[in-house]
DNA sequence: GGAATTAAGTCAACATGACTGACATAAATG
DNA sequence: CATTTATGTCAGTCATGTTGACTTAATTCC
């Protein structure tokens, strides 16, 4: 199937479709080739937040909460402004669910010591215990995916979803990300 | 579950976390490594779908009409049942995005020439010129993605993301995928 | 041939999570 | 002291998902 002439074009455009259906290796793979990873992509997206969507219904959450415990969890103290910044969503939208959050107890506010005016999010112990739960199924689904892949999976796949950011962002998230704290040993995540 | 180290848990596990440490390659990856790759798909789906959406609004249409006009353009001809299964909506969600790519033009339906309750899912001219639209910044960065991944990426991707989607779901991706009709040489898609 | 099933469409009501725009408060900064 | 910044909040809207009930047309089963 890969190859050749693409599903999406109109007749016209036959031109281009002769010169892609170069014999040997193609260096430019085709559309149609490359809308299977979106579709694949798609796929994976779409069972990987089944589960936790799940059980988020149990405790009258969606998956926007999902996200905000897993950033203040993994990157716990980081501020609201930041999460805004990682989620790539309104104040508004974050305030709701973030204001759940802080309503049922999983997730606290601290001032920041330098600037008073941040406050610092972290998780409280039933907000790590809702994480971990959430989160079980999905990593065994990501282990057994990385196993599936073959040797060497893990640095492909993590570079191949580093270049699937935006240029402009991956500053920003290997800073976040290299920032995910290991607890320390009190288990109270504090800002490192 | 999985685990061995879990930056998830209470401060009780350190026990655990020491054994982790352990030298040589670890035959179970820790929880901690396994978020890397949720955060880094979030990030990257995040970003993959930003550019589509932005060209939607252009139409007042939303990532659902998208992600209707790519299947049906896909894999032409395909039922609205296997609509349904495909994007794991209802019925009536998807009866809405459905009516108003019908009203405006972009897919046409017919009945099914054995079974003549089914609606057959078609694109027009117009439907397959604005999906190619929408996948094109999707195609170039994809592209991209695997190139920066290295040489073998698109393999190891490929298992990779195959191997996220639910067990029993990968039978009908795998069958829906193969089904994807290169349109005919006037381009009209007829079925296969 | 008539009953039951199936594919599709539709009406109504509701929830979630996005959005815009405006405004308030407290703290830091110039 | 004036301005800017970080956060929070009110109010309204939109897109997209949900349940539940019901209709119509066509096929299948007996």
């Amino acid at each position: 199937m890969t190859d050749i002439n693409d599903p999406l074009s109109e007749p016209l455009d036959a031109k281009r479709r002769a010169g892609a259906a170069a014999p040997g290796k193609p260096l430019r793979r085709s559309d149609a080739e490359l809308l299977a990873y979106a579709e694949l992509l798609f796929f994976a997206y779409r069972d990987f937040t089944r589960d936790p969507d799940a059980i988020l219904r149990d405790f009258g959450f969606g998956r926007a909460h999902h996200r905000v415990l897993h950033f203040v969890t993994r990157h716990s103290g980081l501020r609201v402004a930041d999460l805004l910044d990682v989620l790539k969503i309104t104040k508004q939208s974050l305030g709701r669910v973030l204001k759940q959050l802080i309503d049922k107890g999983y997730i606290v506010q601290r001032a920041g010591s330098a600037d008073r005016r941040e406050r610092l999010l972290y998780p409280t112990a039933s907000g790590r215990a809702l994480l971990k739960r959430l989160a079980a199924p999905q990593l065994i689904r990501l282990a057994e995916a990385l196993k599936a892949a073959g040797p060497g999976a893990d640095i492909v796949v993590r570079r191949f979803l580093q270049a699937m950011i935006n240029a402009e962002e991956r500053p920003k998230v290997s800073s976040i990300m290299s920032s995910s704290p290991v607890p320390d040993s009190d288990g109270n995540a504090e800002v490192s």
